[in-house]
DNA sequence: GCTGGCCTTTGATCCACATCAAGGTTGTTC
DNA sequence: GAACAACCTTGATGTGGATCAAAGGCCAGC
């Protein structure tokens, strides 16, 4: 469980406090949460869709640093403005907090901070893995580290390993591994011909049964 | 400042709590901290020197995902075991703690766990630049970002903004940008022939007044 | 069920940085 | 102060992934 349930650490009382101050929100796919400068007031909890977490230079290359799902949370990582973009990759429900409100709440319940380290600790560690990947890697092992990323998140909101549906392009998968979309194409098609993985639809990759996609990942071939 | 004077949020009764359980210690240079896989109880803050933190493949390259110097703190990110090892870079003095000291100390001292958010918090926002650069940034733009950087904590911690002095070997940088040794090498090379740095020796850079390093390691040239 | 637009795939070529290979420099030991 | 070792720089060549270019697929709207 990386970011799951936030809201699921406030029971009974704490819920009715909550429920005072969260608001439930939509918004469609390519609209902003926020942009990187805005002032950051808000928290948000992923309710359904997909968010990209991203920064861009000036001539507008552009990397996402994280992808986020249903139970993720986000905006902790601030204070004054935003230092990163928030862009829904699909429809997108949220609930939104002032984050004010919620440093209030720190003194009614502790196990909110220590959720909040323990959020912060865990995206740390994801940060560090994706340095590594983004140093070090081929392009085939930051693909089969994206897939096992993918699996693996998707477990954690119960679903299967296999197959894995990708709800971002093509696009975003290069902006997140620091490749192109023409590289990202061609190393799917590669491991598809090797019989690794099956494409069925672009947005639908089925693994080999069998086939150790961590040791794949980190050059363990 | 970024990490700097942990201690210092603790005064007077609190410093004498911390006294009993903090522990000062020496390092030589190119020992380790603690190793990625070792059991995380110790929470460590820089009094001297250098330290890096990296991650590695099976094969044995290697990312190095921060420096550290005297004020900046180290162990937040671990539950359980250290997902990555950290290793003197210089001569290096420390103190530590035993982790579960410190999370006593929360009830009594909340601003411990302010620090310890902005800490996290700073961290993260790091991370997130140096994805930027290792995913999208050309080896020229990465060494004048990583002349930035260490400008600029050199600079809260006291020190001029130039000139730079760099603890670390060029291999350890090459790693810190997921460049080569070589590469790292013939950029600085190719940044004193254009006149914007100057290195009388290897460890030590000047660059030149009224030069925007800022904008040119965003690609603004 | 045809048309247009967007996304993905595939192909041909290029180039920034890696790799391979010497030298140069600096500091240290005896 | 000679010899070695470690590190840094420079040079020659190679290559993985970028760039440039052109087809496919697929869905939406009419």
């Amino acid at each position: 469980m990386r970011h799951f349930t936030f809201c699921s650490v406030l029971q009974g009382k704490e819920l009715e406090q909550l429920a005072g101050i969260v608001h439930r929100d939509a918004t469609a796919a390519h609209s902003f949460l926020f942009q990187e400068g805005d002032p950051a007031h808000e928290v948000f909890n992923i309710l359904d869709g997909t968010v990209k977490l991203y920064k861009s230079l000036p001539d507008g290359r552009t990397q996402i640093t994280g992808f986020l799902f249903p139970g993720d949370f986000l905006g902790l990582s601030t204070k004054g403005d935003y230092s990163y973009s928030a862009e829904a990759v699909t429809d997108v429900r949220v609930c939104r907090f002032q984050k004010r409100d919620m440093t209030v709440m720190f003194k009614d319940y502790p196990k909110l901070v220590d959720r909040l380290l323990t959020i912060a600790s865990d995206e740390l560690a994801a940060a560090q893995e994706q340095m590594l990947l983004l140093g070090r890697k081929t392009a085939q092992e930051r693909i089969l580290s994206f897939l096992r990323i993918m699996s693996e998140r998707a477990q954690r909101r119960g679903q299967p390993a296999s197959p894995i549906h990708l709800s971002m392009s093509r696009a975003d998968i290069a902006d997140y591994l620091g490749l192109t979309i023409e590289t990202v194409s061609r190393t799917l098609t590669k491991l598809k011909d090797k019989g690794v993985l099956k494409l069925p639809r672009p947005q639908e990759v089925i693994l080999a049964a069998g086939y150790d996609l961590a040791a794949a990942a980190e050059g363990d071939a």
